[in-house]
DNA sequence: TATAATATTTTACGCGCGTAAATTATTTAT
DNA sequence: ATAAATAATTTACGCGCGTAAAATATTATA
């Protein structure tokens, strides 16, 4: 270390013998300058610990080495994991993400978009709150901003979209729970906030006609986010008035399951698919806690690796 | 909206017949300004929607009005929450929050505090990892940056610490638990990271020989972060071992409880408060799921609205 | 109405870096 | 070794705004 204070890259220019514009050259891109100068700047920078100004930097930048990544709730362990998993794709692709969540609301959803926009980044990831979202609001930030929608789709909006599966993954869960007892009734909200529920929703039905069985919907009420609190409702409600045709019950999303798994307790039903149960219920989308629940729940889970290396390669072209 | 593209507060100068220092006055406190002369700004905002560059702002501020917020794990409910909580009261002091997580890594940690450097925050409120945290690159980012501890204190860094109070909480459970049924036996792991967990175990301690009771700790191995399965590993251990002298489980934390609930229930143990039931648990912290789980677990709360709303006002004086 | 107190405008400079053009130095190919 | 290609340096300007000082205008007080 130095003793006089290295602020600018004009001192550092100064201290390290280089040019300061091919310093800014380096600083963009470390592979841009000749690999003998790299050495000697990276040397440099070991004995006095300078580091550009980041505000300075940007100023002049149309579009910042930045990647906004938006989550409708970071409290949803689901998006929390998501998030982490595309924070590091993002960091591994040179950028730096910005995470913000929209805290189930629109409001916030627009806020984060327009703080975004503030910050002049090279792209957004975005997971809209779906039914809940501005469109006119999302579609104009859209306009100006290149954005990946990722998780739930609006139509029209945004470069691209990516998704899962759920044809294939409620394809699959059908199959497998009809292949091993009782076909199972599809337990979901009446007005599901997310576009992924309706797509589950009819891919269950498909599944069952398939299989040649009568789909059975069991569409409990309640709005906004608090899907535990709604599977708990509605799941007691279904149980009292028997409203499961059969004792297999196939759930739009892990968190509902959690709620009804909760509710078939305090029934005092036994849940699982041994001898004595009188319930099976299964999840979609491989919660977090899904393990650990009594009994563990039976879920699929997403490929969001592949969703998440698609989005972010999308908005780095 | 005019035709002509308002990119500086130049521009903005020009169409709104207000001088650019007045406007650079009032985008730094809009209240500095004459009653009337905001009134006039405000009005020509609505028909010219200008926003200053952040960039060009903050590239001469020596503080900026952001402040980090560093938490161990977003993907851990419970600071999810927290974290939420904070950004709001953030918002509401007039600040940016920038929401970083640790992903349980002190390397992380650190990568945090350094990009909060370069930002030049007006303060950092932080959620150390504890134990794994790297002291002294921590203690030297809290000597340039004011830094605000929370949840897990790191003795003498920072310019403060709010945590819950852990001998008040854990005291109250116990007592409940001693009053409603047999004693509680105390189940953690045996090198916990959260500083928390030392003082809980101490508090239980206290707690049961003020009350007359011989302490049982049942310490469980395990490493890291993933509570949920270091509860059901070491559970399914104690459970086999008989190693629970009463009853009564006391949990260091909500997480563990769960994975002790999910250790029982695979044991075929009854768990609750009612005659049948083979165990009781509790859990500590208020873990958004605790409702939710089977059966819902006794838990305690910790204030954390009031460590929120004082972290916050001590990183703004 | 005159005076004092407070706001606004004018003028001017600086922040730290991006970046372009012309020049000079270094490397690579011949 | 010489020419051609590549990289670094020098020079110079601009980005959009903070901010200070002095001059002027507005409001509040007497």
């Amino acid at each position: 270390m130095t003793v006089a204070k290295i602020k600018t890259m004009e001192d550092f220019a100064a201290v390290s013998g280089i040019s300061r514009p091919t310093l800014s050259k380096y600083f963009n891109d470390p592979n841009s300058v000749r690999a003998t100068t790299k050495l000697r700047i990276e040397a440099a920078l070991k004995q006095h610990d300078y580091r550009p100004n980041v505000y300075a930097i940007n100023q002049n930048r149309r579009q910042t080495r930045t990647i906004g990544l938006v989550v409708p709730n970071l409290t949803d362990p689901f998006f929390a994991g998501i998030a982490r998993t595309l924070e590091g794709l993002i960091l591994k692709a040179g950028f730096t993400p910005v995470l913000l969540s929209s805290h189930d609301g629109p409001d916030q959803e627009l806020d984060n978009l327009e703080s975004l926009r503030a910050i002049k980044p090279a792209g957004v990831l975005l997971a809209p709150l779906g039914r809940a979202s501005d469109l006119a609001g999302v579609a104009a930030f859209a306009q100006d901003c290149p954005t990946v929608l990722f998780d739930s789709n609006l139509d029209g909006i945004g470069e691209a979209f990516f998704g899962s599966d759920n044809r294939q993954s409620v394809g699959l869960i059908v199959d497998y729970l009809c292949r091993s007892g009782e076909p199972p009734v599809f337990f979901e909200m009446k007005t599901p906030i997310n576009p992924n529920a309706y797509k589950r929703r009819s891919a269950y039905i498909a599944a069952m006609e398939q299989l040649g069985h009568d789909p059975q919907l069991v569409q409990v009420e309640g709005d906004g986010w608090g899907f535990e609190e709604i599977g708990f409702r509605g799941g007691s409600k279904a149980l009292t008035d028997r409203q499961f045709k059969t004792n297999t019950v196939l759930c739009s999303n892990d968190r509902l399951a959690i709620g009804l798994l909760s509710a078939a307790f305090e029934k005092g039903l036994r849940v699982g698919r041994g001898a004595g149960s009188a319930l099976r219920i299964a999840g979609h989308d491989d919660h977090p806690f899904s393990k650990f629940t009594c009994p563990s729940l039976t879920t699929i889970s997403q490929d969001y690796d592949s969703i998440s290396t698609r989005s972010v390669e999308t908005v780095w072209p």
